[in-house]
DNA sequence: GCCAACGTTGGC
DNA sequence: GCCAACGTTGGC
């Protein structure tokens, strides 16, 4: 059963104009160093919805939808002594930090603000709301419906 | 740039 | 296994 998520990023480093500019590819979702986040990314299916979260930014909030176009590998940065994200813990035989791919869905006419969200009925007991500092997360089916609804008015 | 939340590390 | 120190996230 295809499931929902919610993933941030500050748009500097991957936004969704970096997915519409790979509108008929995919890119892969790195650098994601937390466990609980690393677990869920895990759990994703190749089709499951994603919501871009732009975080840390002059306009915060759900910017895009993405899909799910690959399930989970080993993080190449984590093995990357020039990366930011280089681990040096990371061992080959038993990769520690996780990728997905992403491709391209569609863009919100305007990103949905986090005050907006935050205001939203069917959000006070989402992880966004209430769990600060996670960058991969679930939404149950009326989380995501939810949003569908706000970002398309 | 500040700072609260919170995850990780390491000494004991 | 506890917990203080420290680092990171991310809104403001």
């Amino acid at each position: 059963m295809s499931q929902f998520w919610l993933v941030k990023s500050e748009p500097d480093e991957c936004g969704i104009d970096d997915f519409v500019a790979k509108r008929n590819g995919v890119i892969r979702w790195d650098g994601v160093r937390n466990y609980q986040a690393r677990n869920f990314m895990r759990e994703m299916q190749v089709g499951d919805e994603v919501y871009l979260y732009h975080s840390s930014c002059a306009d915060i909030g759900i910017a895009g939808t993405l899909r799910v176009a690959r399930t989970a590998y080993p993080d190449p940065l984590q093995f990357d002594p020039e990366s930011t994200y280089f681990d040096p813990k990371a061992d080959p035989e038993q990769p520690r930090w996780t990728s997905v791919d992403l491709a391209f869905v569609s863009k919100a006419q305007s990103v949905l603000s986090l005050a907006k969200l935050k205001q939203m009925p069917a959000l006070q007991d989402s992880h966004l709301v209430k769990r600060a500092r996670l960058s991969v997360m679930p939404l149950s089916a009326a989380e995501w419906a939810a949003i569908a609804q706000a970002l398309s008015h």
